[in-house]
DNA sequence: TTCCAATGTGAAATCGATTCCATATAAAAA
DNA sequence: TTTTTATATGGAATCGATTTCACATTGGAA
C-alpha cells in the first residue's frame, strides 16, 4: 500500500507538503501542488484513513446499533439516515443485536473501540446497566424509538397515534374494539400503545373484555393466534374492530378471519400500525399508522451531526409526525 | 479517552506488559497481569482499534456495497452476512450506492482509505472501469449476483430458475405464457431470466407473441403497467399466464389484473421470482421462486473470510439453490 | 535602506497501539 | 560450577497520517 511518505519522495517535497496539498491547508506553490496531484493521479494513491483518524480523533464513522437487522423498519430507518450522512461523507457501521441485551452493550464497547464519531441507538428496550455504560461513553448519541433522558432522541408518538387510530375506530361506528398488543417491556410498541387503547376507550367510556386484549409477539403467526384468541374467548360478546400495535400482527389477524369465513370490515373491522408495504399490498388494504421511518432516520442523522460539531449539547425530543392511512379494512 | 500508556503507569508496568495482557502474547507474570486487568477493570479502558489497525494492518471491518439499502433483498442479504461476521468479530461498514455507478468506483477507493479485510459487492450492473478498479485493489473480493472473472463469486442460478418456472407453468397447462422483465443491462435479472424463459419456451416449441415480452423497472407500478401493456396489446390472442422476474412486478400485474375484473388464476395464472414477504401474504398468494438471500449472504461472509485468511485466492462460483415456492396464483 | 508581513517549505513531534530487540533473573541442564 | 533455557520486562522503532515550529525567501511599506 502507497503511503504519504513515497508521495512525498516521488514528487521531491516533503510529507507536510502533500499533507497541506491533501488538505487544502497552509501554503503551498502552484509549482508544488502540480507536481504532487500528477503523482496522485498516477499512482492511485489513497490516503489511510486510519492514520489520519488517529492523528485527528475524527473518524467520519457512525455506529448504528439495531435490534434486528433485516426488518422493513430497520431498513428504512438506515435509508433515512444514509440519506444525511453520506452527504456529509460519514459511514455507517452497522451492528444487530438481535434483541439481546447483553449485545447492546458489547456493541456499545466497541464502537467506542472504534472511536465512531457518534452512535446512533434504535432500542427497544431500555435497561438500567445500558443507560449507565451509554452516559459514560462520552461519545455523541442519539436514540430513536425510545428516550432517555438528557440525551437526543427520536421519538414517535405511540401513544397519541393509537388513540387517533381508536377514535378513528369509534367515529366509524365500532365500540366494541379489541386490542393485540406485545410485551410492556417495550415501552414504545408495547406499553404506551396500549395505554393510547385503554386511555382512548375510556374517554369515550367504552367496555373493554377482558378476552378482548391479547398480548403477541412481532410476527403473522402471533397475530394470527391472538385473533383466534380473541373469536374464541369472547364468543358470546364479539368485538366489531380489531387494532394490532403493528402490521404484521394485523396481517395475521387478517388470515385467521379469513379462514374463519369472516369478512373485513363487513364482519371485523382491522387496523394495523407501521404502514408496512405489505399493509398496502393486501386485500384488503390495511388501514395503518405511518410513522413516517425514513425521516425519523434522516432526523436521528441531522441530530448525531449537530452532536458531533458541538451545537446541541442539551437533551432534545424530536417527535417525527405520524399520518392515518385509511384504507378498506375499515 | 484513556491510553495504554496511562494503564501502564497506574499498574506501574510497561506498554509492553499492557499489550501482551491484552493480546495473551508473550511472559507476563501472574502478578503484573493481574495489576493491568485490575487497572483495566477499574477504568474501563478500551483500546483503541484505530491505532491498532494502523500497527496490524487488520481491521476487522468488511465494507459491503449494496445497490439500494432499503429493499427486503439487500437486507435479508446483510441479515447472512453479519450472522456469519459477527461470529467472528467482524464488523460492516455499509455504503449504498443507489445504482449509480460512479458511486460504486468512489465507494470502492473509500472502503480501500479505510483499510477494510474485505469487500462485499453486491452488484446489479458489472461495468468495465468497475472491473479495472476492482482488480487494482488488491483487497479480498466477493460478489453477489453477478459474476466477475478471477474473483469468489456467489450467483444465483437465474437461467436455469427460469426455466424451472417456465416449465412448471408449462406443466400447468400453460402454452401462451408472457413474460414481464428488466433492462438486460442486469445480467442477472435482465437477460438471463429473459433468456430462461425464451429457451424454454422454444424448447417445448411454444410461440411468443412480441406484445407478450414486456420491460419494467423494479417497482410494483412497472408491473402494473407492463401487465396493462400485455392485455392491451395482445387483445387478439391473450396469454394465459404470466412470468415476472421478481414478486413486485408480479404483484403490480396482479393489482391490474384484479382492476380488470381477471381471476388469478383462473382467468390468468402468474407467477414472481424472489419469495418476497409480500408474495407469501398477497390474495391469492404468488407462486414464486426462493433464491434462499440469506444463504447467499452467509456464503459470501465465508468466502471472504476464507480470502482474508489466505485459503482460497483462486476464482470460486458458488451457486445457491434455489426452490420453487408453488402458491394459489397459477 | 530597513523592516515587516505574506508566502513557501520541511524537520520533527504526535496520535495509540504492536513488536523487535536487548537485558535480567531464576531454574534446569551439563 | 558453568552454561543453557525459560520466564519476565521494558526501551525504542514502527505504522501513516497531521500539525507545530523554525526557517527562508520575496515584495511592499516605512
Amino acid at each position: 500500500m502507497l503511503t504519504i511518505k513515497e508521495i512525498a519522495e516521488r514528487a521531491n517535497v516533503s510529507r507536510t507538503t502533500v499533507s497541506r496539498v491533501l488538505n487544502n491547508s497552509g501554503y503551498v506553490s502552484e509549482e508544488a501542488k502540480k507536481r504532487v496531484l500528477q503523482v496522485i493521479e498516477e499512482t492511485g494513491y489513497v490516503p489511510s484513513e486510519n492514520a489520519k483518524s488517529l492523528r485527528t480523533k475524527k473518524t467520519k464513522v457512525i455506529g448504528v446499533i439495531l435490534p434486528k437487522i433485516s426488518t422493513e423498519t430497520s431498513s428504512r430507518l438506515v435509508k433515512g439516515m444514509d440519506e444525511i450522512l453520506a452527504k456529509e461523507g460519514y459511514q455507517i457501521l452497522l451492528t444487530n443485536t438481535n434483541l439481546d441485551p447483553e449485545k447492546e452493550i458489547e456493541y456499545l464497547k466497541l464502537l467506542k473501540s472504534r472511536h465512531v464519531d457518534g452512535i446512533i441507538l434504535s432500542a427497544t428496550n431500555i435497561n438500567r446497566p445500558l443507560v449507565e455504560e451509554i452516559y459514560n461513553l462520552k461519545i455523541p448519541f442519539v436514540t430513536v424509538g425510545q428516550t432517555i433522558s438528557g440525551l437526543a432522541n427520536v421519538i414517535f408518538d405511540d401513544y397519541q397515534a393509537t388513540k387517533d387510530m381508536v377514535n378513528f375506530l369509534i367515529q366509524k361506528g365500532h365500540t366494541k374494539i379489541a386490542f393485540i398488543g406485545v410485551d410492556e417491556q417495550d415501552r414504545a410498541v408495547g406499553y404506551l400503545r396500549k395505554k393510547g387503547y385503554l386511555d382512548a376507550m375510556k374517554e369515550k367510556n367504552l367496555q373493554i373484555e377482558t378476552s378482548w386484549v391479547q398480548k403477541g409477539v412481532f410476527n403473522v403467526e402471533s397475530g394470527y393466534e391472538s385473533m383466534r384468541a380473541i373469536l374464541l374467548d369472547a364468543a358470546e360478546n364479539k368485538p366489531t374492530a380489531v387494532l394490532a400495535v403493528t402490521d404484521r400482527l394485523a396481517i395475521g389477524a387478517m388470515l385467521y378471519l379469513n379462514e374463519a369465513g369472516l369478512s373485513v370490515p363487513d364482519d371485523i373491522a382491522l387496523a394495523g400500525m407501521g404502514a408496512s408495504e405489505l399493509a398496502k399490498f393486501i386485500a384488503p388494504p390495511l388501514t395503518t399508522i405511518d410513522f413516517s421511518i425514513e425521516e425519523a432516520g434522516r432526523e436521528a442523522a441531522l441530530l448525531i451531526l449537530q452532536k458531533i460539531s458541538g451545537e446541541n449539547y442539551h437533551e432534545v425530543i424530536k417527535t417525527i409526525p405520524y399520518r392515518l392511512v385509511e384504507r378498506s379494512s375499515v
